[in-house]
DNA sequence: GGCTGATTTGGTAGCGCTACCATTCGGGTT
DNA sequence: AACCCGAATGGTAGCGCTACCAAATCAGCC
């Protein structure tokens, strides 16, 4: 009697199938299916042949646990629904979706801890490559990404000292440029209004005072923060706080969109002149800016351009040429528009 | 001579050190960290301790190709940068962020052909459960779900149906009662603009169509739609496409708030007075529609509770105690706020 | 004809874990 | 005392694939 057909398997077709089939070896077939140049093209029909045949697809733990690495990408970002995360990890997938590689995504919620936890899960499948967004990861997150033993990638920010490979811009220089064109269109008392505070908007924050300083026209009472998640309705509410402190504040320059999103309509709802008697710059250039009314001047950044370069350099590196420019600075733009045309 | 350590792995501890370290078999091990109220307190101390100090951490890959089942949720959305379905993801990993679950995402960007191709490629790993958004599988990728072997919930709507379980609502009730709401405060020439035009939004629309015929007010002129992607800028043009098309237009019930957003800024522009001489209803209610002047009335969709929902679903069906309830509508709620305060 | 080196193919031995079954042991039951 | 049963532990045999090395084949060349 035949050994009863494998208990576990879900009956699936196994790799000995089709070498079976085919009348080759495990081992021929396996390499058929992955590098396909080392296999004479006569056999490479007869196996092609046999896997379509038997419907045979590899099993992705198998093919891993043998290779001791998974063809998988690990993406980290603090969060899932702010859309600049959102286009960077679209960028990734748009790039990956004709590759093998599968995409793990994890959410670190803005928490460094979290990060840490993240990547020790992540870890122990030996993926192929991670992408995480930020560079200020915690001594242990840091150890974790160096001895990871694949090519790592820190997206949306650029710094000195990358793990690996870098792609982003500086925030630090967006913020100076928007503030320094709020200076340049005649604006004085110039307020920054923030909220989460990550390190990325700090930076921004860094950028206008180091642009109000250098006009001589900084004032500690001009900048409104919260830790407090970003939201439209929360850009309403500090805009009124910092009004109500600084009653000549002549204009706004918000760490993102939906800041200056509700700034425009307190405009509005409060009967203040946008540009004349308020000035609004927002950051990242979401869609609706330049629509809305009047338009937004913003800070344009490539997210999704971002997203996609990161994964160019990651393949690269996995194919064995590491890209000689390890950290690549992909700029913003401002867009100058009505909020501050005056 | 010592055999050499494990060439292939990085020399990461295996359950085999953990087990010589505590002094019990490998299978007690496994045993201590799956089933530990199977283990006796003092080996799974023992055991423990080892563990610990060892720094070992299980071998996923390793442990999915021996149980044949591994600890992957699957989980596809048309759309990551929609923030619908970035709510129903973010949902989703609250849910699972304290469970041993990793989670894979896949894009279908609105393509059933790309969903039945993730399907194959997600199918093979054996996930622990299938996430799909939609009830509008191709022949083939019902199939994929119902011979995946493992739970699977379809989100965002509701239907006769389902695969296995399902967690939504009813989109063509949301247009009907959307359009009443707009019949009911007076308005008579009400139009429909819609974007990307999904099931879902054809579903609304239906709704919409229902409200009017049964008012006797329909007229297919009413209708503006396109298969292009929403936006907010898509939106303002549609709805100066609509307003050219009829101009004694005097509400519009968009497909989604990006799309209303767009027309209340296109309003603004054109002068147009809301409530008075348009009407606006949005679609899903996203933070922003309260904070817009005038606030837009929306219908508000629980997409975060839709995420929580299907994962709290599905760990049930994956611990052997299906629930009984296994088409869950969570319904929706109407905002009425003051672009439609006639 | 025999040698060399490149090319193509195959066998063996795991990768690290768990399913399955066997074994042991203590404490009832009859 | 023989028997049974459940609880606790362990051994064995893979899961389906690939790394590593060996073997076979085929020029090309002296």
């Amino acid at each position: 009697m035949i050994k009863p057909r494998s208990r576990r398997g879900g009956g699936r077709p196994t790799i000995a199938d089709v070498a079976r089939k085919a009348g080759v070896g495990a081992i021929t077939v396996s390499r058929a299916l992955r590098e396909p140049e080392r296999v004479s093209e006569e056999l490479r029909r007869q196996i092609q042949a046999a896997v379509d045949e038997l419907g045979y697809v590899p099993d992705p733990n198998a093919r891993a646990l043998a290779s001791a690495r998974a063809e998988v990408f690990g993406v980290l970002v603090p969060s899932l629904t702010n859309n600049v995360f959102a286009e960077v990890v679209r960028g990734i997938y748009d790039s990956l979706s004709d590759s093998p590689f599968r995409i793990q995504l994890g959410n670190t919620h803005y928490s460094g801890l979290e990060e840490e936890r993240l990547l020790q899960v992540f870890a122990p499948q030996r993926p192929a490559a991670l992408i995480v967004a930020g560079i200020d990861q915690t001594p242990t997150s840091r150890k974790l990404l160096e001895n990871a033993g694949c090519p790592v990638v820190q997206v949306m920010e650029t710094g000195p000292d990358p793990v690996d490979m870098m792609v982003g811009f500086s925030h630090f220089d967006g913020g100076r440029t928007a503030t320094e064109h709020l200076l340049e269109v005649g604006y004085r008392r110039i307020g920054f209004i923030g909220a989460r505070m990550d390190p990325r908007s700090q930076r921004r924050l860094a950028g206008y005072r180091a642009a109000m300083e250098a006009a001589g026209l900084f004032d500690p009472r001009l900048v409104t923060t919260t830790p407090v998640p970003s939201s439209v309705s929360l850009g309403r509410e500090m805009f009124r706080d910092a009004l109500a402190k600084v009653p000549t504040l002549d204009a706004v320059f918000c760490n993102n969109d939906d800041i200056a999103l509700g700034v425009l309509f307190e405009c509005h709802r409060a009967s203040i002149a946008v540009p004349k008697t308020i000035g609004i710059v927002g950051f990242n250039d979401l869609d609706m800016m330049q629509v809305a009314f009047p338009s937004i001047t913003s800070v344009r950044t490539h997210r999704y351009e971002i997203g996609r370069r990161a994964v160019a350099m990651a393949l690269a590196a996995i194919a064995g040429n590491r890209p000689e420019q390890r950290v690549v600075d992909l700029g913003f733009e401002l867009k100058r528009r009505e909020s501050s045309a005056r």
